[in-house]
DNA sequence: GTGGTCTAGACCACC
DNA sequence: GTGGTCTAGACCACG
């Protein structure tokens, strides 16, 4: 459920949390809900486990979730707010990028033509 | 001409150089004009000379500028086609942050908006 | 297993890249090898680390190394091909010696006693 | 007479000294004989008539060239030493490419044929 | 005046 | 542990 692009300029952990918070956001976890042991999500997405440990350690930081010892990790109460902090973040850097590739002599017009582009890749 | 965002987290030697490519991209600089001497441009960008000298000398690998010894840099006859090839691709990484935007749970709606609120941001 | 030559004309980072690549050209480092960390090398060929990392920068640029993050740089897959087009440039530049060393006055004999004496040198 | 390879990374103001040397240590000039007025070469060669400038200033220092004040340059008397010991020069640099390419992985076969192919295309 | 190389050392990030 | 970026400043070479 979520995707990694190793090739991205964007560090692994960041993928894995904004994932995480996406997936919550999206309404496709919920409170309580147990996320995948850090083991079993390292091997599904053949990334270094420690990867994993960082990516939720600062979620649990976050307050995003909430680790039982020897249990596991479960999204916490208060997940849907870190959630939402986490889209208006994910816009800011959108805009940013927006900004950037202006900066690089796109036009408005095609950069609406990307936007459209990669919501037919999408919904494909 | 060229804009610097210190806080970003493209580098900006990278800023340096796709602002050329759109200042060429934008027709504002033409084949064979000079491009402002390195000392020049780093105090001008409140940047170290060495910064820029590493972005001249990959455009100059890439074949966008020509080095004339001991005289400076200019716009090489082949630049176009680097600056075009800059454009798209600086489509692809918006795209790519398009994508992860939507990993991070925003919907299509709000991506809108986000282009919007940027394109007003520029207009002021 | 690299000679650095500090009071060569030709820059030391240019001589830790054709010296990577001649390692590869005669089979002592093979794709997958991982190549030394930077300030590893740095510290044995006496030399500023920057030097070295410009040098593997300009090598994973030309597809000759591969650098995974955070684990360090490696020969990559087509590495091969790569010291193969270097040995041709390394050919082609040896060629214009010789015809610098010919526009000097340097007879065809003297030619192959330069040779043979470096050759010898070398054995010694 | 003299060839300039401006593509060359040895300094132009270089080639136009090794090129005198080497027209004297082949017997093209003399003693005596008068060298091209620096604008005139300057036009010939398609270079800056610093250049000229700065490789005549040096060979006069060298003693190669003499200048009599309002009339141009000549060749001097002990120019021929001079050429000699530039010829010994020569042959050290390309002793030092030879070193070179071999750190670049070229065998001593290769480099034979480099020089055979040479100076097939001289004879050409 | 121009660019090129190198050193030294700081700081940040990822694994 | 790894690499990446940036700054500061020295030194050299070409035109």
């Amino acid at each position: 459920m979520i995707t990694i692009d190793d090739r991205s300029a964007v560090p692994i952990f960041e993928q894995i949390k904004s994932g995480l918070r996406g997936l919550v956001a999206r309404g496709l976890l919920k409170q309580g809900d147990q996320v995948p042991a850090i083991r079993n999500l390292a091997e599904t997405l053949l990334v270094n486990p420690n990867t994993i440990a960082r990516a939720y350690r600062e979620l649990i930081l976050e307050g995003f979730l909430e680790s039982r010892r020897g249990e596991g990790n479960y999204i916490s109460s208060n997940a849907h707010s870190c959630a939402n902090s986490g889209v208006s973040r994910a816009k800011e850097q959108l805009r940013e990028s927006i900004r950037l590739s202006r900066r690089s002599g796109l036009s408005w017009k095609e950069i609406h033509v990307a936007v459209q582009e990669t919501k037919e890749e999408e919904s494909r």
